[in-house]
DNA sequence: ATTGATGCAAAGGCTTTGCACCACA
DNA sequence: TGTGGTGCAAAGCCTTTGCATCAAT
């Protein structure tokens, strides 16, 4: 996994790995804080930060920036489009097939060389839809 | 435009306004307060970051989301998609038609209610790109 | 033993807010 | 003239960072 780098295998960079790859709810870093510390109470939350931007940096987790102000992690790297509630900023999955035309369109009409392209949906989620009515 | 509520049509807000209107750059809030005090120097940054939230909740100017840290502004509220470069952090608008069809598919596998979505791309804007040649 | 990682606390960047005064309607 | 808006400064929220110590290699 770390092989070749410089990164050490800490316990702290271990648990954090090992519980986002748990959840498909992409926490925001203090929400993977906040169960950490049930498990190693001393961790602080500078150690989630620094090793969740690390992981992310190589391309072993994805750092999700969807709106709202905090940003979320997700241990799935394949590409795919999320879906954020209006009301709670709970974020899901939407598991439908990248639309790569959007990028080929997108190249006629623009003189930026383009990388990628993210989707994001909003909508209400079941809950907030439920406590609504 | 304001017709009917209780805002006040202000001088800050007026040209704050103005000034948005007359760029397509999807500037910050302190892009604008740079600009703004040019021309009315003894503005402040929270006049600015509270005209624009408020022109925004009354629907006269779009707020954008389009990661990076700093919302950013745009008086097109047309739906529209957008290209940031991942280096400057430029925003452009990309001229192409929103497909719908991204909220139709994603209709069926998700049961959140679907309101919009919304497309970024990510790529190297011209003048980064001469920089790193 | 070396040096990357941790815990803690302080600092940073962006945004919001409390308050007394101001100026639209 | 009433009340929403302004300028100013302080506070808030999320994230990053400096530093002494710890621990993985």
């Amino acid at each position: 996994m770390l092989t070749g780098s410089k990164l050490r295998m800490t316990k702290q960079r271990q648990l954090i790995l090992e519980e986002l790859s748990k959840v498909t709810s992409h926490p925001t870093a203090d929400d993977m804080y906040q169960v950490l510390r049930k498990k190693m109470p001393r961790i602080s939350l500078g150690t989630v930060y620094r090793n969740l931007e690390i992981l992310y940096e190589n391309g072993i987790i994805q750092k999700l920036d969807v709106g709202g102000t905090q940003k979320r992690f997700d241990a799935n790297i394949i590409p795919h489009y999320h879906i954020r509630c209006t009301i709670c900023g709970r974020v899901a999955d939407i598991h439908i097939e990248p639309h790569m035309e959007l990028e080929t369109e997108a190249k006629k009409v623009t003189d930026f060389d383009i990388i990628q392209h993210r989707v994001e949906f909003l909508g209400i989620c079941p809950q907030c839809k439920k406590r609504q009515s």
